[in-house]
DNA sequence: GCGCTTCATTGACTTTGGTTAATAAAATCA
DNA sequence: TGATTTTATTAACCAAAGTCAATGAAGCGC
């Protein structure tokens, strides 16, 4: 798969795409690669762009005394939406840093409305894809903070398997909100309880 | 100000409305009122309605082994989506409970077609409402998941003062993921640390 | 208003995460 | 490869939340 076409993979959850429209959006979508390290994003600036990835993993977080907190890890097939990032032309106080080389997909409100414009059928899928976002976001909300962080390591575990092995273990810990000393001892614990 | 009018002041976040039109939404919504304790949705039921919360206080909660555990509380001016609310039709695994007399706006997929029918310039202003829900609800799992429960408590005083004085102190620390005793303590602590 | 139920507080004890520091393991790079 | 830096683990000790149980206070129904 062509990593372009992540992102068709993407939309055909919500809605079903002729082979012209998708031929379409292939071409009509920029695409630009990050290496490992470099920014999507920095604190104080104002996020213009919304970002799709293709391939990769990009981290959020945010600075609380000189010390980061991970926020979200955003991985192949996910849309990087950083808040404030159309309507409210602020300051952002998180950083999108890459973890890995990653390829994303760039959106800005004007392409976005040149794409609409292009493909006004898809402006109400669009709500759709949002508001799903929005579910997830605050599914993670009452799953995360209601729980241990052990529960939250185990959830994880489940959920996103694939992050424990391209993530350094003190970036999930920063996730999971304990030290990375702690998350050594949740998972000394987990193996012991396995047995 | 009538409780209709709670809805024009939100949506005036996001754009400004014509006389016009602000009557237009006014007449066209449709107002519901719930008694203390009613359900606007239990476990298990397919969501298929949104609310926005005109007057009252409405609590999010879902059960672990039995225990409830509180996800969010609206309070008037908010907008309720359950998570699969207009796209996915899936059992929902949370309830909706009225802990006050609640009227709220009751909007379905269809309403909501008819409505951008009626009201086209409205639908990317959705779009930008639904963006900053998102962001909102990010920012609160950071802030949350990323803080003491003291912090958190701190933090639940100062934005949402009004919920300590309308909702039981074991739904708060069910809220903030932590023992109704525990609150307690916090309670106790910050109260002596002022002197 | 009285009584009952629900909710909030307190205490003793356990468990778990934070802190600090040392050491081990792994990744990076010249 | 070998040396250096970064990341992960372990230990000892402290603070805070969980648990269990008892007592007070508040709210509600009759």
């Amino acid at each position: 798969m062509k990593p372009e076409e992540e992102i068709l993979r993407y939309i055909a959850q919500f809605t079903t795409l002729s082979q012209g429209e998708a031929e379409e959006i292939v071409k009509t979508i920029k695409v630009k690669a990050f290496k490992k390290g470099a920014f999507l994003l920095k604190e104080g600036q104002v996020a213009k762009l919304c970002y799709f990835v293709l391939k990769g993993c990009v981290r959020q977080y945010f600075l609380v005394d000189g010390e980061e907190r991970t926020t979200n890890f955003y991985t192949e097939g996910q849309p990087v939406t950083p808040y404030g990032g159309t309507f409210r032309q602020e300051a952002s106080k998180y950083y999108l840093s890459c973890l890995e080389d990653t390829i994303v997909t760039v959106g800005s409100p004007e392409q976005e409305a040149l794409f609409f414009a292009k493909f006004p059928r898809l402006e109400p899928v669009s709500r759709l894809a949002i508001e799903e976002e929005l579910g997830k976001s605050q599914d993670q909300l009452s799953t995360f903070i209601l729980s241990s962080p052990e529960e939250r390591y185990r959830q994880l575990l489940a959920t996103r398997p694939d992050l424990l092995e391209r993530v350094p273990q003190y970036h999930l810990a920063s996730y999971l909100g304990v030290k990375p000393e702690s998350l050594s001892r949740i998972r000394k614990r987990i193996t012991i309880k396995a047995d």
